[in-house]
DNA sequence: ATCGTTATCGGGAACGTTGCCAGTTGACAG
DNA sequence: CTGTCAACTGGCAACGTTCCCGATAACGAT
């Protein structure tokens, strides 16, 4: 516990603490001699300057907050192994939060995080958040953010998004071409960005393949399948459709996987009488029964990107900012689920 | 940025730092007009204490430091999940850190997170950590911590675990009473103590059911079933033994999909030919192809426990401490990969 | 009138660091 | 011998908060 501070050090040496900081951050005006000596007794002595008093000082912490939904979920936990691996790097640490998708708690990280003075925020907004005052206002005064993955239309910054658009056309898409008439679409709230830019890849596929769009083989599940008795309900209500579904595209991890329990449950046969395509980063896909067709998002690559562009945006502070807009591919991993032959 | 300190209100009502001070915290020597007075415009002007100076003032932060092997694993992600409900009720932050099973990453984040002044730490051992100085020079120096999960014998502190024993005897029990005869072992590393553990209740399964214990049927991955090829090769091994194992018992997650991974891609039908129980929180065993027997751990409890543990230990520090190892139980799920009729 | 008490408040130091502003030397030009 | 200028170093304030120590006033009690 007994730190050695600057302080400790000026007394050891009978040099004054304005003298040893210099020293330590190499200033051209110490003497080379005095320098040596204290770098060594410094080294010595496992000095270690505190972070905490820096951040009191700069109001700054070399740190970045990043604020996701769930970590026990593939995608985020390789979104954060991408993050960490750049901000490490660059002299960042990651501060993580997890909003369960809750607002509540997706406020109280943010203002903890704020008053811990990090640097930045990464954030992937929580499924139930719709009010955006407490990102707006911090952007406002100044506090970098970039989102990522599931994003904000109202906000102005950095964005990376995975292409889900082109991913859900592509997935629809190879559904009819196997065959598929009457294709589901099993997907989280309508006001998360993914949803609607899902959903209208999903439509325009239909579309262009001259399948009809019908509203009821849409469902929102409010918690993403999180809450197995809402996932159960949906596909319940399809089921019992006259004309149910005969292909399934789930939008997300959970709502893939619990949709796969249900009908296993159900003892219906995938994919001969339904065919599934998740949009999702699971890495036992192969191992599942049956192997599952899947829409992969290369969340590493977003988290390194997301990092990088709001390291860019601490360092320099906006020359009154271009924001982009990253949209990285997606890529269709095609397995026995989805019954191409 | 512009947060309001005590500075701001005092100035503003024309009272000492000292005077808004106390009164915010409600102390019995200020007038009860003026606590009024400063409680409602600190209140009025959304007053936050800042955390650093805080920090900086006690050495103390109200928050816990949690280092883990990494979070994209179902059992890690459940203990923080465990972990974070537990310690947001009490008013701490949990900081996670993930050490990537490296020993220099352990020590830095460990490093880190002392000289971010967290008042305690909640550590799973990496795989590839052996000496355990790091941690042990901070237990002396008062720093509390509690290790879980991966516990190191050599330090004496508050410890929960699994009851990996007790979890490896029923999963080799489970498998001979189903009829297997050459049960093979698939481990990590030997100086984790999970390892000894349950190769210990493995052997004892054993030599209780008069089967002999045979070392080549026991392989140890130092990655964890990370990197493919060791696992791979670790299975060859097994299987171009004259008497190849027609059992295998994987202890950990990744080393049980690992294995399954192998096993389907070399065509060997799972349980004909060789069954599989794994020590494992995967969260879709149930959809495996076949449905995984799982020694299943408290994970969610674990964590909770080991929080306690840990708040206590910072809010009342030693009475000299009785420490306790709390063992809990595992629970195994039978499906049918263990081939079980 | 003097003193102790109580109630209420302000001053200042401290936590560890940096950065500005001032010294204090010594050398050297004038 | 003085003035100037480097070269080097120390003092102090500041970041936001708490806490110890006093300070002030009112008010009985002596």
């Amino acid at each position: 516990m007994e730190a050695i501070t600057i302080k400790d050090i000026a007394k050891a040496l009978n040099l004054s603490t304005s003298t040893v900081s210099r020293a330590l951050r190499n200033s051209y005006e110490i003497n080379p001699e005095t320098k040596k000596l204290v770098m060594e007794y410094a080294e010595r002595m496992n000095y270690r300057p505190n972070p905490i008093a820096l951040s009191l000082k700069d109001s700054k912490s070399k740190s970045i907050g990043v604020i996701i939904p769930e970590i026990a979920n593939h995608f985020f936990s390789q979104l954060i192994n991408g993050i960490e691996s750049i901000a490490y790097n660059l002299g960042y640490h990651v501060v993580i939060f997890q909003s369960h998708d809750s607002y509540e708690r997706e406020v109280a990280n943010t203002n903890y995080l704020v008053s811990r003075k990090v640097d930045g925020l990464l954030v992937s907004l929580a499924s139930l958040t719709t009010d955006l005052f407490h990102f707006q206002d911090l952007m406002e005064r100044g506090l970098p953010i970039v989102f990522l993955d599931r994003v904000p239309k109202e906000i102005e910054t950095h964005k990376v998004v995975a292409d889900n658009f082109a991913g859900a056309y592509e997935a629809t898409k190879h559904l009819i071409q196997s065959g598929r008439k009457r294709i589901a679409h099993l997907t989280s709230p309508i006001y998360l960005s993914n949803t609607t830019e899902r959903l209208a890849g999903y439509k325009q596929a239909l579309e262009d393949h001259q399948l009809p769009f019908d509203e009821s083989y849409v469902k929102y599940c409010h918690y993403g399948g999180k809450i197995v008795s809402e996932n159960e309900a949906a596909i319940q209500e399809m089921l019992s459709l006259p004309e149910p579904p005969d292909a399934i595209f789930t939008a997300s991890d959970k709502l893939t996987t619990g949709c796969m329990a249900v009908l296993q449950q159900k003892k219906i046969r995938i994919p001969d009488e339904i065919a599934i395509v998740g949009f999702t980063n699971i890495g036992v896909a192969d191992l599942l029964n049956p192997p599952l067709t899947a829409v992969v998002q290369p969340a590493m690559d977003m988290g390194q990107q997301a990092v990088e562009l709001l390291i860019r945006l601490i360092e320099h502070p906006q020359k009154n900012a271009e924001f982009e807009i990253r949209s990285l591919k997606t890529s269709l991993i095609i397995r026995q689920s989805s019954g191409h032959s």
